[in-house]
DNA sequence: ACAATCCATTGATCTGTGTCAACCAGAACC
DNA sequence: GGTTCTGGTTGACACAGATCAATGGATTGT
């Protein structure tokens, strides 16, 4: 761990993260409250379920998991975090994290003291909002994901996934065409409450019919359109 | 619509809510900018997707439900609100509503006018901790629901439900055995991602190997114990 | 280079729950 | 007092997707 000046401004995805919408002053009060930053590589976990609240977390580079684990001890993927997105918010109601935080690759994380960053948010209002903003917008991708499960089949599922994927990339500046997916079949299908062997078929109906080329976890979206088609035109999951 | 004074103070479930570990003093602060308090009839809407975030809103009496509406326009449940839960939190993210609130009984309302709680929250560091708290807690709620959407069969998911019912209904001073259903079969199996028939027979089924009692919306829970273990021992729902 | 894993694919079969349809009971309305 | 409506229950049947099983390909370790 090392500790990280200029943090935030030389950040490609600052705004899409915490910093979005500081000045620059601001923007200084809030680096310097960034106590260091960290790595993870594939496997190893930032926080798990019952650890104290101490830090939120914002991803730098790389790409997160996080779970749940039901009272029968499955696991239930909640969401995979991609740099500028932040993690730990559901550990504000009870002081715990409820989830676990697992890396997929390689990941770079910003760690952001909690106490600091309460104390700073009083301070400045326009952080204090961005917080809030991320919350209320982590709250209503969950409602999307909701109902996607709800009422939603499967190949619907995976092509929102896929999708909203392609989406989040290309906002990231990466090609939203061909993306490499972090997570693997298995995870892909806990994510979206299927099994593996239906992704799999879907996947392969899909490459026989041109939609996509898909080797390992290198995808290419050869028909965007089809793909949304598919889904319905809903870009949650 | 009627100014209220003491608004918090007189409530039974204040303990529940956003005055919940607020001092004396603090407390006629956030008094003092809470607007007035509304009364809906089932049925009436209290928001719909898209309105501009003006208040967040609490219940004080009644229940509410939350539902976004999938692309393809079919509603999707997120949530039934009871008393000392605050509704509109979605639309932190782009100052829109994201979902609608509709009344599923006559339901006390207090509003909660956003530009004052902010205000207010800079000044007073507990408010801020508790808005906060509680959006980590629709966060987790959410989460929880995605587990059990994602990866349990029916049954766990209609006993789940009824189960967080029952514990609720006790958290604010009711029976958690015996007590109202306030939605319908059909609210009920949207929200569990079911269809009506299934919600249907799995209650009569119960009803017949005595665990319940249920006569159209009068729920008695004879064996609570049974319910968990058909639950799961998860209480998410 | 080989075995040992792990992960993904594909096929065959089974099943939980959706779908379709008939029926019933209570509420609302003429 | 009957008619219509709405919401709930029950049954028969179909099907999406789970489960079980076999195989193949890639990655890891020795």
């Amino acid at each position: 761990m090392e500790r990280v000046r200029q943090a935030c401004r030389s950040c490609s995805v600052s705004q899409l993260c915490l910093p979005a919408g500081l000045e620059a002053s601001e923007l200084d009060r809030l680096e310097s409250a960034l106590e260091k930053k960290m790595t993870l590589h594939r496997g190893e976990s930032l926080y798990t379920v019952g650890d104290p609240l101490e830090s939120l977390f914002a991803v730098r580079s790389g790409c997160m998991k996080t779970s749940v684990l039901g009272s029968d001890g499955v696991e239930q993927i909640i969401g995979f975090a991609l740099p500028g997105e932040l993690l730990g918010l559901d550990a504000l109601s009870v002081e715990r994290h409820q989830c676990t935080a697992v890396a997929l690759d390689t990941t770079a994380i910003c760690v952001l003291p909690f106490a600091r960053i309460e104390d700073l948010a009083a301070e400045l209002p326009s952080l204090n909002r961005q917080l809030l903003r991320i919350m209320g917008s982590e709250i209503s991708r969950e409602q999307d994901l909701l109902s996607l499960l709800a009422n939603k089949r499967a190949s619907e599922r995976l092509a929102s996934f896929l999708d909203n994927l392609s989406k989040r990339f290309s906002d990231r500046g990466y090609s939203g065409r061909d993306f490499r997916l972090y997570m693997s079949r298995q995870e892909m299908a806990n994510y979206l409450g299927m099994t593996i062997e239906t992704v799999s078929r879907t996947l392969s109906a899909w490459q026989r019919e041109g939609l996509i080329h898909i080797e390992s976890k290198a995808l290419s979206i050869l028909d965007p359109e089809g793909l949304r088609a598919i889904a319905g035109n809903c870009v949650a999951g």
